[in-house]
DNA sequence: ACAAATTTTTTACGCAATAAAAATTTTTGT
DNA sequence: ACAAAAATTTTTATTGCGTAAAAAATTTGT
């Protein structure tokens, strides 16, 4: 049998997955409820809380599922395109914006962000996390790219570079998703003179 | 009487603020009932309710007063005392650590940076934001002394330069208090890494 | 001092989260 | 195939956050 029971727990994981994904797109993530979630997976409330801990941890799941969709097409998306270091970070952000907000709208990534913080020891923050960490790898290949074409300098850790880049790109993306009013290119144009200024900082 | 509601109203808040602070340092967050605050500010629940919104709005506005105190020495403690970039901003970021250490411990700013992000439209997620920002603007100064002294480009803005390296330091410092067993010297370690490989990336 | 306006408190409710007991279902050994 | 054992879900109960509306108390303006 290699284990029925190992089987059901993994289509409970689904359909709860599934279900919450419908809700939280359709109601947002406050009037989603946890009951709601377990009666359109034919669970107990409680059998949810025992799978994800908390209704953010089956957010973090939702969005874990949708960020290993974009891993996986990232270097494509990337793929050489940019031949140097400001406007690669530029696509590549402007590749994370367009995901999260074709998947779920600002006010269920702020939900997202802050749980990945506050829970950030759970195991669904650490998973998050990860994530994260593996989207940096991906601009951390894009800039060896550019070391082995002579536009980045190659004494600089293209990780450590890779790194920085993706913290400052981060921070941008917690700035467009907490205002309703910002734009994508509102911060593209930030994240340009944030990454800017610091190449040219030490241009005397 | 120029407004005896006004002063009472003061005087609850105070005394809100006050029993908040004492609760949260000695018990935490989550082990705080907003009850509890009640009972020893001498209000009802509802009424922290209604003066901070959320128990997460009481701790922010317990931040805020202590980072307005940050704020009014965070010239003298910068004061000139760095002749380059890189020095400057481990010296800001350990200022912060340390302000944030001694006031409360790191699972305490895990709810609050959390917090600022979830709740960034709310008022005191407002003035959360508002009192980074003049954080960064303290570095900003600091910068514009280095241009005067030749050792940063005049001709990269201040301003830009100031918010992209907060942003830097922002963005460890959250890496900070997510990791009980990160220290101060691994994030200096870090931070030291992202800004001198920026600062470096195009010097070919 | 009294009526009006403001503010707090009381009361009630929905939901998240947790814990423990009870019920169900799978597994295991024979 | 069956009964005991083990694992898992459901039921039940409790605490606390957050919200809303009515009720009570207090200040204000005349």
């Amino acid at each position: 049998m290699a284990g029925l029971r190992e089987q059901q727990k993994e289509d409970r994981k689904k359909r709860i997955l599934k279900a919450a994904k419908g809700l939280f797109a359709e109601l947002g993530h406050e009037r989603t409820t946890i009951e709601a979630i377990a009666e359109a997976a034919g669970v107990s409330g409680v059998t949810v809380h025992n799978y994800y801990g908390t209704k953010s941890g089956v957010l973090m799941a939702v969005v874990a599922e949708s960020d290993r969709a974009l891993l996986d097409q990232i270097d494509d998306a990337l793929g050489g395109l940019c031949d140097n270091l400001v406007d690669l970070l530029l696509h590549f952000a402007e590749i994370i914006r367009q995901h999260a907000t074709t998947h779920l709208d600002k006010s269920i990534w702020r939900q997202v962000i802050a749980a990945s913080i506050s829970d950030s020891g759970s195991r669904f923050g650490k998973s998050y996390h990860t994530l994260d960490h593996q989207l940096a790898l991906a601009l951390v290949r894009e800039i060896e790219g550019l070391q082995q074409a002579g536009r980045v300098a190659k004494e600089v850790s293209a990780y450590d570079l890779g790194k920085a880049l993706f913290n400052l790109q981060n921070a941008r993306f917690v700035e467009f998703i907490s205002s309703e009013s910002a734009s994508s290119a509102d911060i593209d144009a930030k994240l340009r003179r944030d990454i800017e200024s610091l190449l040219n900082a030490l241009r005397l």
